[in-house]
Order: C-alpha cells, then structure tokens, then sequence
DNA sequence: AAATATAATGAAAACGTTCTCAATTAATTA
DNA sequence: TAATTAATTGAGAACGTTTTCATTATATTT
C-alpha cells in the first residue's frame, strides 16, 4: 500500500482558492484520500453508533448533567419529579454509565490484579476462585495473569496493571533473591498499589504476606519418610522460587537425621519447552531420578501438585510399585488423592484460608490505606500432613 | 453513628465572620466534622503523594505536553533534542502513564472479560490459562468472572464489564432457553461488545460460538455403553444448561438402541450449598442415584469433570468395584485418569482447541469488527472417547 | 537569496464522568 | 407577610491523556 502525506501548505492555499490545478492534477491521489477519511468517518460514527451519555440522559430529562447526575449516582438532593425523570430517560435511552470516566474522576477501579505461576495449577485456580468470590462481593473485579514462574513477565505485568491503576495486588512472585534488589522491581513494588504477597515471601521485599509454613511441611514430610526408613529421599522442582523454603525443609529434617544427600538427589533442572512446577516437569525430572536402579532414591518428594502428578505418571509408565519400589509424598492434597491405589500420603495447604485472609487484608489495605495490626503483617498458616499409603514402612 | 449536616448558608456566613456565636455552640460538633476533613484531606495528599503525569514530565523537559505525548506515544514527530529531554524526564520522574486517561481518548480499554461458570474447574482453568496466554501477547489483560452457573450473576458480571468497556467478552454462558427471550438479557447481548460463545450455545441468541460437539460426545459415550452390555445407565448434572446437549445425545443414543430410560436415571436435583456441577453434585447424585441395588444403573455417565470426580469418590465410599458393580464413562480427560484402578473412560474434549480458536475469533472481531468468514460462524469441534477400563464387558 | 517543502512545536479541544460552588426555588417559622 | 431555613438546581472545573490545527523553525530546492 502506498503512502503519501498531504502538504500542509498546499491544503491551506487551496482553502483559500489559491490553487485548484494541483487539485486537478492529484485529482486520483486526492480521491483515495478523501475515501478514506470518508471510511474513517463512517467507522467512527459506527462505534460511536449509540453511546449515550449522561448528557443525554440529562438533555432527555430535561434537566442539568449535575442533576442527572446527582440521581444515577446516588448522591446529593433532587425532587421526586427530577429523579424519575432521570431514570425515566436513562432506561429509555438504555444508558449504561461509562466506568472509565468514573474511573478518572474517583480515582479508582474496582479492579484488582493478581499475579501467579499458572491458573491452571488447581492450587492457584481455587485460590482465584475464592479470592474473585470475596472481591466480587466487594464490587472489584480480578484481572488475572500467569507468569510462568518468569519473573520477567512478572515485571511486565506490574507495569501493566499499574498502568490499568487497578486498586490492588495480590502476587505470588517469581522473583530470585538476586533479582529482588534490582532497582526497577523495587521500584515497582514500591508504587504504592496496596499489594499482598501470597504463597512465597519475595526475599528483601517488605509487604504483607500470606504464605503456607512452606519450611515446617517440607520439613514434616520428610522426616516422615524418615521414620518410615527411608535415607536416601530424592525432591523435585528445586529451581523454582517458590520451593526454596520447602527445599530447606528437607535438607533440615535430613540433617538432623544425619543423614546425607547428594546433589543429584534434588533435582533442579529446566528442560525446553516446560514451564517450570509443571506436569511434565515432574515427569522428566521423576524419570531421571529413578532411571537407575542402583542409585534411585527409595522415596521422591515432589514440592508442588503437578509435579506429583507428574511424579505419579512417570512412576506408573516405568511400572514402579508405590511404595514397594518408591514411596511418596506429595505437595498439596487432590481430591483423587484417596482413590488412587495406593493412597496417596500429601502435605495440605489450605487454598481457602490463604485466598481468604489474603483478600480481606488486601480490602483493609485498600480502605485503610494500613493494615490494622501491623504485628501480624506476616501470616504463616499451618499445613498437615495427611498421612495415607504411600510412603510404606521400611522400619520395621 | 450519628450523622448529621451543615447548613450551607451558615457556611457562608461563617466565612463571611458574621456568625461566631454558631461556631461556639457547636464546637464539638464542628470539631469532629473538621477532623474528618483533615483525615480525608490527609489520605488524599497520601495518595496523590506522587502520581506523575504527563505534564510532570514536559514541564521537566522543557516542551510542551503535546511533545511530550508524541515522544511517549511514539507517534508523530519529535526533534532528537526534544526525545531524548523527554525520555531522561520520564525515567527521572518514574513515569507511567495513567491507562486510564487513555482509555478515555482511544477508546479502548485492551481488557477482555472471560465470563465462566467456576474457575477452579480444570477444563475452565486450562481455557482461561489458554485465552490469557494468547490475549497477553497482544497486549490484553484478561478479567475474570465466576458464575456458578447462576444467570443473575452472569448479567451483573456483564453489565459490570460493559461499564468497564471491556474491548471484548467470552462467555460460556448459565443462561436456559427460556430467560434468553428476556429483554433485559437481549439488550446486553446486544451491546455491541464483541462477544464469543464457548462451551455451549445461549439458545436463541445468534453470536459467534466456538463448542465441542456435545451431543455427539455423549451420543458415543453412551452408544460405547450400551455395546458394552450395559441397559440401565444412569446420567449425572442434567440440570445444568451446559449440559442439556449432551443429555439429548445421551438420549438418542438410547432410544436408538431400543433402550428405555426412567426419569430417576436422569438425575436432575440440586442440593443446598452445592454450586451446580461441582464435586459436592456429583457425590449426592451419585450416591442417591447407587443407593437400590435393585434399581441401581450398571452404568453410569456424569457429564462434567468435577462430576465424574465427584461420582468416583462416592462409589469408592459405597465400597462398589470398577466395571463389575458400576461402569462409569467421564465427561472430560484428566492426568490421573490413566493411573486410576481401572483406568478411565472418557470424553476427551481439547480445550486447547477451544481457546485458541475462541480467542483469535475474537481478536479478529475486535479489529475488524466482523468475522472473515461468516460461514463458519459456528465452530463445533469433535470430541474423542478414549476408551480404557472403566466399562467392562457384559456383552459376552 | 528567494521560494518552497518539510519537520517540529504548543495551544487547546475533546473523552464522560463527579462534584463544588453559587444561586434559585420551596418550605417553614416568626 | 416577612424572615429564615432547607431543598433543589445548573454552570463549569477537573481528572490525564491524545490529537488536530495553526504556526514557527529548519531544510531543501530553485
């Protein structure tokens, strides 16, 4: 398509009748021009087809946009005759109030962002549910994203539910401790969007956080597999942020079990094409971990859901037996956990309390601008371990 | 709390310092009011402590606003003196702009609305993980909202995202035959948003849709039954409009085969405190529908996920055996479905498909405002039983 | 150097609300 | 009826951008 600019100077002499030859001699140019401006026109009054606004809300009432206002909003003082009028006139012209404009004028957008890893991990999914059900009551919508466990996207979406100025943030970070000091997410995180942080604490970031004992039911997990008589425990999905309390969790219930661990036992490597603390993260990183028969950990401690899904399906196609060949322990309970044979032994996080009480911290951040007891500006909620058959008993 | 109001004209004279008696008699009052406003005052200085705005940024550099809108907005031209002054002031002052303000004058808000009935059921987790992850790319933000299959709270959430401007709405929508004829519904859905349909189709309602092909999915689920021996089956969730389809498949399938199906099998209750098509359904219906063994089905077909767990978990409660007291074919795929005891039957339905086609539809009609190819305005795509263990064999 | 073309600029008008302020009208009291 | 209080109202500013338009500065051509 080929592009041509209108000189400035020839338009305004030909306004003036100075020139009409160019005209005639660019009459095609000219034409495909005005066609388009025509198009545009055309588009423009198609979008804006039947947009009614308070003004003609107003005008069809027969009174001022204040007083149209002052009815569909709510607020101040209007005579009986004025506020039916008003409603009259806004349902007949089927008016719908143009949220931005409010947005503008209060200051505020109803809307809340909430940052995780992967609505699709059924932990984050009941965790939107229940915080969109409690915001919804509320009058806030949710905005939801999914970073991957890539703290770049996290950054670029900070950016740009800032730039949306949405009311709040929730945020299960990807970030590192390296990345944590840079200046820009510091930056960011210091923009003044009231902001809870759920799931993980963001090392050397100061803001209120909901998290699970991620440290106590790593820890718990593992020495019970300990008492099982299991020395040799294999973890996975070391590299992911999230994990690392969980990681220190084992590495703290091996040691005080003397017991030792080598690298190769947890397992922390990305592979192509795997969103990390994925399910088919957990397949490749299962299937390594047991390949040989001599080396192989006799139980495997996945750290997150769908890695123990991962884990399960890997260890079905290699035709282990649970526990006999490898028990395990997995994170986060699932409804099929029971039924599957054997039963899975899992830690329990409560989805519900940390949605909860994170969203409700989040509303008093909102109004309060504070939260009400900055003692407890951490939550640190308990998990169980909710011991079925998987782990068997090389004790006795 | 007691409320209560200044007289305007009193105000006024009080400025004018004609009435100091008023002010005495009402110190404490007065006093409260004024504290008020110094509070109110006082967050709002908070607030504003910083917001830079374009403004902020020309004065800084030295040009006009319109400059510095062109340098930032990276449209018309600018002199290289003039860019790089506004650039340096824009990083020096942290700006970002208010999405907002540019909202109001582009006319867009580069958020979409996903209306769902429950994210935390996986097949809408993994479309919305989908449709997030292809609008992010084209710079979309994605808002969610849960319904519950509950259509008063599907037009509130869609009035809610009009208000919004939402550039674009996809909505697997709890509306029933016969609400759709409703004004009220027909105005929103006319409301110009582009809109696509997914999952099911609103009956009466004439707007792109993207589904799987429901009926047959369940016509061959059933017709997989019945070759299995089975006479007597049984059907989970049929209250749900979503699922109105697929009971109609299931019915055919039957009368086709010559087979009579007693009311009772089509179980169609609701239970207290239960959202419809959730885990909790599929328990009750389930065990309601197992409880005779004289007038227990030999089969049995929930017809959602969340029913299909829900139904596994209440038969291993009752303690019944996987083909041989009930066979069960499951509405959806799940990672676990294979490692199960037996494993499995399913429709299997690609809600990646879905998305993806879904989504691009829409973006297609965000830009151009109707869809290239009118012909396939309606996008059924087919559904795959993946047969594994769970039906047995009575036919032999 | 004059004439013309192009690039760069700032003022100001939108966008659709909310809300203050000043004023007018209605209701109440003296 | 006059004086006072209360209720109702409309004009217009503001929110922070984008973008048009008219103009001025700079570059290019005769």
């Amino acid at each position: 398509m080929k592009t041509f600019s209108i000189n400035y100077h020839l338009f305004k002499r030909e306004k003036e009748g100075i020139i009409n030859i160019f005209l005639k001699e660019n009459e095609n140019v000219l034409n495909s021009f005005s066609k388009r401006r025509i198009m545009f026109k055309k588009n423009m009054d198609n979008r804006n087809e039947k947009e009614n606004t308070i003004r003609d809300v107003a005008n069809l009432a027969g009174v001022s946009v204040a007083t149209a206002g002052r009815v569909l909003g709510g607020y101040g003082s209007a005579s009986s005759k004025s506020v039916s009028a008003v409603k009259d006139a806004a349902a007949k012209l089927n008016y719908i109030p143009n949220g931005i404009a409010q947005s503008m004028k209060k200051k505020n957008t109803k809307t809340i962002g909430l940052i995780i890893a992967n609505i699709s991990n059924p932990y984050f999914s009941s965790i939107a549910r229940l915080v969109e059900e409690v915001l919804a009551k509320e009058g806030y919508n949710l905005i939801i994203c999914n970073t991957d466990e890539d703290s770049e996207r996290e950054l670029s979406y900070l950016r740009t539910l800032y730039e949306k100025r949405v009311d709040g943030l929730m945020i299960a970070s990807a970030l590192k401790d390296s990345e944590s000091s840079e200046d820009e997410v510091l930056k960011m995180y210091k923009n003044s969007i009231p902001t809870i942080i759920i799931d993980r604490e963001i090392p050397g970031i100061d803001l209120p956080t909901v998290t699970s004992d991620n440290f106590r039911g790593a820890y718990e997990a593992t020495t019970h597999l300990i008492k099982m008589g299991h020395k040799k425990i294999g973890v996975i999905g070391s590299n992911i942020s999230t994990l690392f309390r969980r990681v220190d969790g084992y590495k703290q219930a091996m040691e005080e079990n003397f017991l030792t661990f080598d690298d190769y036992l947890i397992s922390n490597k990305t592979y192509d094409n795997v969103s990390p603390g994925d399910v088919n993260e957990g397949i490749f990183a299962t299937r390594e971990l047991l390949k040989d028969p001599e080396t192989r950990p006799t139980a495997i401690f996945p750290l997150n859901n769908l890695l123990t899904t991962g884990a399960l399906i890997a260890i079905d196609e290699m035709g282990l037996r649970i526990p006999e060949d490898v028990a395990i322990v997995g994170w986060d309970d699932f409804d099929l956990a029971p039924l599957l044979k054997p039963p899975i032994t899992v830690v329990k996080q409560s989805s519900y309390n940390i949605a909860n009480i994170a969203t409700n911290r989040l509303l008093e951040l909102i109004s309060n601008s504070s939260l009400s007891s900055e003692a407890d500006k951490k939550v640190t909620l308990s998990t169980e371990l909710v011991v079925r058959g998987s782990c068997g008993n090389k004790a006795n």
